[in-house]
DNA sequence: CCCATAAAGTTAACGTGTTAAATAAATGCG
DNA sequence: CGCATTTATTTAACACGTTAACTTTATGGG
């Protein structure tokens, strides 16, 4: 009733890789919320104190593409995390068109006091799915990520 | 200036399972949105009439489950849908707690006229980085998300 | 030096994600 | 049968995703 006839127009949605990777994300959130709810953050807002912590003071497109983040989003982000305390935020002398975000100590101590419920998480998720398992299809995410980023519909020409 | 001293508390957000489902999702999807955009639907509108032209009539729930939607956001786009008229709405008559959804000939005939476009699209991700590799891709994908799911945090008692 | 153009962020508008609470119908038990 | 408890869905509230338009600052050519 669904089908034409005995030929399938489309691959069966539990098959398609959007969906795919939306469960499988899904999946490995499912272990991450309790932690970040535990510390009052969203999951975007850990993404972007994570990047901070690990590189340092960045400008809001270098952070943006880091955190995987767009820009309006990012900003609402910035707003938020810098009224709580945990960011700094500043014009650049050199480009005053830039802003840069910094963690500060506050935003520090929270990602320091979440590092052993983050480091559990990924620990039973290595035991149940296996550490080069796990590993390897990291390896092939990348990959694919950076076969389609390198051109798409929009930069044919 | 980052790091406290020499041990890393948190793999970098470049090796994070995640950030890289999340961006390889977004590369994927990079390729799909100006075929959506032209048949002017939303992604997640597409799945909903994609996992109703693959499965008939649902109901509220199993749709969610299908297509990978939250029960309020689904609630939100069927409204939507139903008013642009590519899907049917009722009450089941045996238990009037559950709506059933279906696709109208108008939304029938709207995924059918993207079946090409779509066909085009994966068929070039499928070239770009091999079918098979596709294939195995996915098939973890399925795996690490039924691992995970059995148990979770939540689930533990 | 002046202006057109590009670049970096932000604002705006609308749709979806996420959690909690509310509504309504079905179920089970005394 | 009557009511407390579940189940299915919706509503509400707030945060983020997405695209387009806008503001501000840099840059380059005349």
């Amino acid at each position: 009733m669904s089908e034409d006839a005995d030929r399938q127009t489309f691959s069966p949605t539990r098959k398609s890789l959007p969906i795919m990777l939306l469960r499988a994300r899904e999946a490995v959130m499912f272990r991450i919320r309790p932690m970040l709810r535990q510390i009052g953050v969203t999951e975007q807002q850990w993404r972007v104190l994570r990047v901070l912590e690990e590189s340092g003071e960045l400008d809001v497109s270098t952070l943006a593409e880091r955190a995987a983040i767009l820009g309006p989003s990012l900003t609402r982000i910035l707003k938020t995390l810098r009224e709580v305390g945990y960011i700094d935020v500043r014009r650049d002398r050199d480009d005053r068109r830039r802003s840069l975000a910094s963690l500060t100590p506050a935003g520090a101590t929270l990602i320091a006091s979440a590092a052993d419920d983050s480091a559990a998480v990924f620990a039973a998720i290595h035991a149940e799915f296996g550490t080069e398992r796990t590993q390897a299809l990291l390896r092939e995410l990348d990959a694919l990520t950076e076969v389609l980023g390198e051109s798409g519909p929009d930069t044919a020409d």
